[in-house]
Parts: C-alpha cells; sequence; structure tokens
DNA sequence: TAAATAGTGTCTATGAGACATTATGTA
DNA sequence: TACATAATGTCTCATAGACACTATTTA
C-alpha cells in the first residue's frame, strides 16, 4: 500500500513554500476559428484596435486567468480556450468542436513582453457561422477565406498559427469524423464531399467518394434522416451525424 | 506597400508600455524521453529530492528562462526542451530528435503553484542511452519500462504526459522516419522490425514487414551498410538510415 | 547434420483512383 | 424532351495480413 498523499510534512511544506521570484511569462489561448461560407473555408479574425500590430488582423485569443494563490489557481486551459471562444462569437462552446493544436512560444512574438500562446483551433457548422458577432473587446471581426488570409498582413506569428491548424485540420480529415463539424446537422453525400474538397482543395471523385461515405453508414457512424434535398435536379437523401 | 511595422508611432507605444500587474503563471517544459533497452521501450525518470511529491518518480523537465523585459525575453520552448535535455541527460540534443508533444495547464496540477507545462518527447538511439547520466540537481535517474511506469506512482500529472507521448510516437511510427531514431547507426531488418513490435506492442509478421523496408529502400530512404550482423545463425545484411 | 534465423513467394482482402454508365428528378 | 446531377458499377493498382517455403550460416 502507497502512503496517501500528500503527507502532513508535504502539507508543512506547501504551508511554507514562497515561489521565487523568478520572471513569468504571460500566457494567452489563441484560437483558429474555421468554417465554410460560400464553398470556401474561412477564419475568423478581428483588427486589432492598439498597438501591437495596430490594424492589422490577428486571432481572437486571451489571457488565461490565473488565480493569485497555489489554492486559488485559476482556469484550464480547456476552460479559457471556450470562454475565449464564447466571448469572441457568442456561440455555444458545448456546439462547436475545440481541440488543442499546438503552443507557440517564441521569445520576442510579442515586442510587448513574452507571450507564451497555446493555440486552440476549432470547426463552426455554416448554419452556426451567421449568428457570430463579435463581442466584447473587439469591434471587428470577420471570417477571411483561407487562401486571402496566407496573403494578407497578419498580426503577431499567427500566420504560422493558421498554417499549422489549417495542416491540423486537413490531417484529421482522412481518418476522425472531424467533416461532420463542417456541415448542418443534416447533410447529403454531395454536401460531405464538398467539404472534404474545400478543405483539402482538391476535387474528390463522386463515385470513390460515395463508397467511403457508405462505409460509415455500415460502421453506423451516421444514418439516414427523413426527407430529401431538393436541388436543381434529382433531390438527394439527407444524412445525419449518429450521436452516441 | 504596407507601410514597415513597427511604425514611430508603434514604438512610442512600446515605450510607455507598461505590463497590468495581472498574476502569471509558471511554465515548464518536461520531456518523455523514450529508448528502447534489453527489448522493452522505456521512459527516463527521476526520483524527486524534494516536495511535492518527494520519492516519487517524475519526468525530467525545468521552467522556461524568461527574461526581465520586453528587450530580453528569454529562450525559445524548442530551446528550453533541449537545454533540459542536455542537462539532465548530458546527451547532444543534436543527436536526438525531440519534438513539442502538448501542453498540460490544467488547474492544480502541481500544489505549489499554477504551472503550465509544454510537454516534449524526445527518442535515444539505444546505443547512446548508456551514456546518459543523471546531471546537476537530480540524482537519481532511471530507464523504466512502459509497462511498469503505468503501474507506479508518478508525480504530477506525469503519467498522462507519457501515456499522450505514447500514443504520439505509436502513431507517427506508421507514417513518419521516426523509428530510425530508436536504432543503432547501422541495423539489419529484424533489429528494425523489433522496435516496431516492441513500440506498437504486437508482433510483426518477418515477411510483410520485409516488403514495408524494401519499399523504403527503392524509396532511397535508407541504403545498404557495409558487414554483416553476426547472430546466432545466418548472419543478416546491414543498412543504414540515408542522411540528405 | 540439426538448429536457428535470414530471406522469398503466394494467396487474399481491402481500399484508392480513374472513369463509364444508369437513374431520377426539374425546367 | 433536354438537362443536371444523384447514384451505381467496373477495372486497375497499391498495400496489408496470413502463412508456406527456401537459403545460409553456426554449433
Amino acid at each position: 500500500m502507497s502512503s496517501p498523499r500528500p503527507s502532513a510534512e508535504e502539507k508543512q511544506f506547501l504551508e511554507k513554500y514562497r515561489p521565487k521570484d523568478y520572471p513569468r511569462p504571460s500566457v494567452a489561448v489563441d484560437l483558429v476559428i474555421f468554417t465554410i461560407i460560400d464553398a470556401q473555408l474561412r477564419a475568423l479574425v478581428v483588427k486589432r484596435q492598439e498597438h501591437p500590430f495596430k490594424g492589422d488582423w490577428a486571432l481572437p485569443g486571451g489571457f488565461v486567468r490565473v488565480g493569485e494563490g497555489p489554492k486559488e489557481q485559476g482556469e484550464d486551459l480547456d476552460t479559457a480556450a471556450r470562454r475565449e471562444l464564447q466571448e469572441e462569437t457568442g456561440l455555444d462552446p458545448d456546439r462547436v468542436h475545440i481541440e488543442q493544436l499546438f503552443t507557440f512560444g517564441r521569445a520576442n512574438r510579442d515586442p510587448r513582453m513574452r507571450v507564451i500562446s497555446v493555440a486552440y483551433f476549432a470547426l463552426v457548422r455554416p448554419d452556426l457561422a451567421p449568428f457570430v458577432k463579435a463581442g466584447g473587446d473587439v469591434s471587428h471581426a470577420e471570417w477571411l477565406p483561407i487562401d486571402q488570409l496566407k496573403k494578407t498582413e497578419l498580426a503577431f506569428d499567427h500566420r504560422e498559427v493558421i498554417e499549422t491548424g489549417l495542416n491540423r485540420v486537413r490531417g484529421k480529415l482522412e481518418y476522425s469524423g472531424i467533416a461532420f463539424d463542417l456541415v448542418p446537422l443534416t447533410f447529403t453525400i454531395p454536401e460531405l464531399r464538398h467539404v472534404y474538397s474545400i478543405v483539402l482543395d482538391k476535387e474528390m471523385d463522386p463515385g470513390n467518394f460515395r463508397r467511403k461515405f457508405n462505409r460509415m453508414l455500415e460502421d453506423g457512424l451516421i444514418e439516414q434522416a427523413p426527407g430529401k434535398r431538393i436541388t436543381a435536379s434529382k433531390p438527394a437523401t439527407v444524412y445525419r451525424f449518429k450521436r452516441r
């Protein structure tokens, strides 16, 4: 049997413990929030109202809340990311896929002071994207297309953050159910196929994609939904992601 | 044309800028250093000499050095990880694969104060592992087998960190050249196959593995090395990773 | 010559890519 | 009826898994 932790001795140590006064960095979370609007993959950016990089586009984000002492240590990183998402978009974090991406901590990435940024990426279903309103301290927010962002001057190292996020999403598209977070609750096979085409930036063969889709059907990952999607020609069968 | 940054106005802003005195977390790097010894995948752990978790095994690591002001912002995260690797093992970071893993920042993961840990994983070639000497402030370091670590009491959330690292290494084994960082400079096909077996914890079919190996040969990823590896029976052809 | 292990070959199932064809709706 | 596009089918190729078999060295 192992003795319980913390021991009485450890408790005493903790009571007497005083952190040394070494300089500490600020820690922020930055969000790469993707959605698809008008058949384009886009990320949400906000225009910086203050120096540094005043007037440039930047990723939404903010500092992690850290408590005053050992008993009050503040919020978890995931909590901070979800809180920022809520504050900056007004969206319910429970309805958005959000996931830690990478941590960017190069010295001098922020000219004001040392800032280490834990980046997250999020996927917003296109039917929710229109409800996004720039919240709180940001007056200007826009869903800019990825290819446009690549040509745009961005604050800090945010271009690199977006690039990293894009690569992650592309990678996970193959083996995870991440694509379902970029379509409305119900979708047709061609609609889901378009998501793949747009994110991967290459045409997907309708026949081959259907096979992949049918495997997901057989695996019980998705199921048929009532009704048909009316198009300019033959209506398409409608499906939905099977929550379980 | 975009105007040069920082502008005169921004420079002035930065000179006047004084960071608000919000509490900040400490930021550490922790290392999951893997190697293979005696046909077992192992990670390096050090015995904690001080509270908290005194006497428990913990991952090597340390705090990121942060400068005093905006001009002196300290070391990069990667630099901190490489420095800790060097300090704790004596190994040359240039000869070790090291890569950012995940950031662990749960509140109260350290009872002393808020600590956010950027975890890295490293792969040490087995021929280098014996030279590892516990350095500096750690008196006791050991290469403990993974399955033993899973049953061992570990400090902080380090069990979760190791688990995350293991999953990452297993995942990357399939599609990256990461396996070459776990064999000596020259190796035979059965030797490389054993690495896969050990890391993935499942037997690999010799015939099928050879096919995969031959594809890497054709791709120019590896090349034959002079000599033969003497075994208890038929000697094996020796190969090496093709640096380029 | 026996034992051990390096190395080869074969059969089958699966999935991806390219592409032709059919089915079913709307205008 | 013409058109658009949803939906199906087919051929080929690359790869993985299971497994039988051959080759070459040591003891």
